[in-house]
DNA sequence: TAGTCCATGTAAGATGTTACATGATTCA
DNA sequence: TGAATCATGTAACATCTTACATGGACTA
């Protein structure tokens, strides 16, 4: 209906979850609250009000569900918008600053990558965050290099724990590509 | 002057660069999009708005520099408030939930430790760090195994990438401990 | 019948994003 | 003189946080 501009993270990981399968608002709580995976707060006043915005743009269609016994509880389903919307999102190049600055979306992109995306979207995704990643800790290994001598202590520390985390992902999305290499042989 | 109600995570990395050395807007801004560690954007719609909101409540003190041929540029110095302040904030309790949910503020308070902090605070937040990830880390685990078979393959390595990711980190605070405990001898 | 959980929501407030505006200075 | 950089800021807008409000249903 009203032009989707851009939605937040917390948007898509709704859109996500009920893709998999129909959730109302309180079931997405109960999960941000009970799951340990998930960043987002189960927050009423972040979520009710971003379902209703997903609803108005179309992207997921809400319904009171009848039935049993139960009380008053709107549950949302995805639209076929919806769904083109979030692969939208999800297959939409790979940045520099993705990496920098919004890694947990990253990783929320691709969690949900064999629910939505075709069949080479998941090797895809992990070739290029594996060649930025590349790319990046370098940078990290030459900063800090060159100023570890200007750096405090906790300050170096604190650094060396930034690049020993975008290690470890490096190493992941090796472990990952191969994963999917074995078992959908696609190269 | 006003009641210091709380601080986002951006006005603190500003109070903690502003203590190394007094620093303008521009200075903060070139700082943030020139290294490559620190998280935070350099957008002036939040950055000069913070400042403001750090003086107005005492805890920086800003002044036009003058002197050579300058323009106008307001570098800021902390007040002794303002290091009081950061400092309740750097040694606070460290919480499962700031494990969770916070953990770039909470290398970011580490990473000022040696700056603010007394002696034994780096080593008493490492401890806390430790005991945290130790405890959280096999609730991790837990959950996959006993949700391995439900979820897609994206979804299992997702996870799996957030668990090595708390690995890591677990390891780091071993290290950065033995470094803490060679130099400082304290236990 | 009192307490807890189910379930949805609103209100006030702060913060951040993006884009725009302004003007001085340096450099080609 | 025109472009880039220094330097500070505002305006509009969306989003999130915290706290509050409401009421049905189950259970001890």
């Amino acid at each position: 209906m009203v032009a989707t501009n851009s939605n937040s993270a917390l948007a898509f990981a709704l859109l996500g979850l009920i893709g998999q399968e129909p959730r109302s608002g309180y079931d997405l709580r109960k999960f941000f609250s009970s799951t340990p995976i998930i960043l987002f707060s189960d927050s009423p006043g972040a979520i009710y009000p971003a379902l209703r915005r997903l609803e108005q743009s179309g992207l997921v269609r809400g319904h009171m569900a009848e039935g049993s016994g139960l009380r008053r509880r709107k549950v949302f389903e995805l639209t076929a918008r919806g769904r083109a919307e979030f692969r939208r999102w999800q297959t939409q190049p790979l940045t520099r600053n993705d990496v920098i600055r919004n890694m947990d979306a990253l990783m929320l992109r691709f969690a949900f990558m064999d629910q939505f995306a075709e069949k080479g979207a998941a090797l895809r995704f992990l070739k290029a965050f594996h060649k930025e990643l590349a790319a990046y800790i370098p940078s990290l290994r030459t900063y800090l290099k060159s100023n570890r001598e200007y750096m405090s202590p906790s300050g170096r520390l604190a650094l060396e724990s930034g690049i020993q985390a975008y290690a470890t992902q490096l190493r992941w999305t090796k472990s990952a590509m191969r994963a999917y290499g074995q078992s959908k042989g696609e190269g």
